[in-house]
DNA sequence: ATGAATACGGACTGTTTTAGTCCTTTTTAA
DNA sequence: TTAAAAAGGACTAAAACAGTCCGTATTCAT
């Protein structure tokens, strides 16, 4: 299995009500104790997942009472690709790939490295041409001709029930 | 980082090796006392990976003296996808896509599951249209209009200093 | 027949990674 | 001044992984 972490996922849960918010009220942000009660994750596990995302220019918060996170970019702006990076690195399939100081420490291997990172290559585009948007509003993505009979608006019902 | 194993990494390599070899000669197998000696990898982890790729139908092997291994297939119709499931499972990025007997842990994120399996089927696609054959000769998949310097020949002499 | 070379099956261990929790500090609104 | 919130970081238990090793079964050559 070529894994996300799981706190990838949650991270794409948490990205996601963050998305339906901004686009009810951008101005509000949502604490990660509404989060919480609204995903049904632990407030612990998603203060660690935000801190991330807020470090990697995702998100944005405020602090002291009142305080919270909200998206910093429209969802149709932020990338499937941008989520992933930033809580688990560049999106790569080998170690050989990465940008990394120290050689590769199979150098036998290495001969292969340049063809997965055309394997990469094909994935990150995909990745990246997907946005936030689009994963909470799959149609929009896969079929841009669809009538859009509007799942999202189930999505949102499951959130806010 | 969307990481595969370590041990999918060298999967590649034997594969790519093996191919070579069913190129060479198509009956004549190799062993993996040769595999570790042409690829620097130990003797104990090639065995180990042939075993799988052995069980899942990609290579077939010869017992008892001047036994070893070769490719069932011609690399052609090898695809990627079966090299990185053979040795990792099926392809999905989450835990949640996998045809799995218990019910999914965190409920409250499974209304994504959906589109993480969109996200998924792409990727599987990618990984599905590139075969063996590509991943050792590259310019056949990715350009197949190249005039191909052969950099396949570059490849070989790798294996075989 | 015997012995050597080989694959097969599986167990085992030390290391690394991951998930998840918790605590203290800083900031801000009321 | 207090309460609510993010920020930063440390810590631990559990899981995954890499790598090794051993005994068994099979086959070929002598």
């Amino acid at each position: 299995m070529i894994k996300l972490n799981r706190m990838t996922d949650y991270g794409a849960v948490v990205m996601s009500l963050l998305a339906f918010q901004y686009r009810f009220d951008q101005n509000q942000s949502l604490s990660v104790n509404e989060i919480a009660h609204k995903t049904g994750l632990t407030a612990a596990s998603i203060s660690k997942i935000l801190k991330i995302l807020t470090h990697s220019g995702l998100v944005s918060s405020t602090r002291g009472k009142n305080g919270g996170y909200c998206l910093n970019k429209i969802p149709e702006d932020i990338s499937v690709a941008a989520i992933i990076e930033a809580l688990e690195g560049p999106i790569a399939l080998t170690a050989c790939v990465e940008t990394s100081v120290e050689p590769c420490n199979a150098k036998q291997s290495c001969f292969l490295s340049g063809h997965w990172e055309r394997v990469n290559s094909v994935i990150d585009e995909a990745l990246r041409a997907m946005s936030l948007a689009d994963l909470i509003n799959p149609d929009h993505y896969f079929n841009h001709d669809a009538l859009s009979a509007s799942p999202q608006s189930e999505l949102k019902s499951d959130f806010t029930r």
